[in-house]
DNA sequence: TTATAAATGTGTTAATATTACACAATTGTT
DNA sequence: AACAATTGTGTAATATTAACACATTTATAA
């Protein structure tokens, strides 16, 4: 037994994926070489194969264009303007992931002329992959105004001014430095590793880790990390 | 020009409608009586048509099944689960509404098995809706905390302690009545029609409006009705 | 070796928001 | 006219947020 067969449509699956470099938000980009819109830029993506579901497709296609696997993933949104695609009526489903720029290497993406930019100096996209971006951007400030997601971007251990930096970032604004250690300290989501940052010319500050217990277990509990 | 046929996919649109009869939160579901499943309840849905956008898609079946448009409505999540539709391969794109049940009829919804039952008394939906349905009542908590989504279930002139039971209702919790009406009546949203509501056997709570310019250029903004 | 600049860590106070509660007013019913 | 149910508004205690100051650490330059 089938459906009437009215409305078998192409699925893809494109893939915000965001990075931090110690100052600024990355987006990881792609420059397509094959049609259409080739020479341009765009997201990662791929189409969904029959035999695999909506999240494995999205892992495979993460892992596939830059060979990581194991990625904060989330699904963000669908899209499907008629038009959106010139070749063929496409329907795509968008995820966001945050990777850890630092301790992951992206030699894979690289070589499929991936390219980390700075958010804000991004170009522009193929399709509707900008409105992607968009959407993206503003889930994750949501989100990260509430979830502990932020961590997702650093490394394993991190300094509270790095974290810090990572939300002004986020939200493209400047946080007072005592107010925020002190919210983020509240949530005790935080382990000091009694260990500090090498890398500083001043004073070292101390690194954290997170308590990936409570981290898990509170994971949709509200902590108000910055006030929307 | 076409893409490899590899993944073509048929595309389902579902759509969680809530209502809300003054005391109740409600969602309006349909006995199938068609195959596979019938005789069981589930939310309303259709097939997109290869024709149609995404939103029009989901306007359309929601006025077919309903006989309503104009209807607040956002899209919610997708689900592709390989085997959640045991006719075929299914993507179904899930969309919630929110309807004003004293000011509209759906005569249609009920010509064709629509009926509204009590969110906490519903039955055992079929394939993966029970999923959609929860997803959506926790976006709605999510987003009716910060923004003004709950008027779109009242009629068009309310009174506080109808708008304090609405999110009640929401949230499954009692509300302080003092601080609760200082709190939505602080947002300025609110327009005192000077009417009363005169369905009462006790003292008469006045009826507002919203305050439609200021609703909508403030929709984005966040009032926290609610403490998450 | 000492002074300096840059960054980190912590404390304090004022302003604001939230919570908890009490009393007066309205209206149909007894 | 008394009563019960519900609405409208005020106020004090508590908690949170915002604004700001000073001491500490560390590489570098004097």
């Amino acid at each position: 037994m089938q459906y009437p067969s009215e409305s078998r449509i192409m699925l893809a699956i494109d893939c915000c994926i965001f990075g931090f470099d110690g100052e600024n938000l990355k987006i990881l980009l792609i420059k397509r070489n094959f049609e259409p819109e080739m020479g341009k830029w765009s997201l990662m993506g791929g189409f969904l194969k029959s035999t695999e579901d909506l999240e494995d497709g999205a892992k495979r296609i993460l892992k596939d264009l830059t060979g990581l696997d194991n990625i904060y993933m989330e699904q963000l949104n669908s899209y499907g303007n008629i038009n959106r695609d010139p070749v063929e009526r496409t329907v795509s489903i968008c995820f966001f992931a945050l990777i850890n720029i630092q301790e992951h290497d992206i030699e894979e993406a690289k070589s499929k002329n991936g390219y980390w930019f700075d958010f804000n100096k991004k170009p522009e996209l193929i399709f509707d992959h900008d409105q992607m971006v968009e959407k993206a951007l503003s889930q994750i400030r949501y989100k990260a105004a509430l979830h502990p997601i932020g961590f997702e971007l650093l490394p394993e251990k991190f300094t509270i001014p790095q974290l810090q930096k990572l939300y002004e970032a986020i939200y493209g604004t400047t946080l007072d430095r005592r107010n925020f250690s002190r919210k983020i300290l509240s949530t005790k989501l935080l382990i000091d590793t009694g260990e500090k940052n090498e890398n500083s010319s001043t004073k070292k500050a101390a690194l954290f880790k997170l308590d990936q217990a409570k981290y898990e277990s509170q994971f949709n509990a509200f902590h108000y990390f910055v006030n929307l």
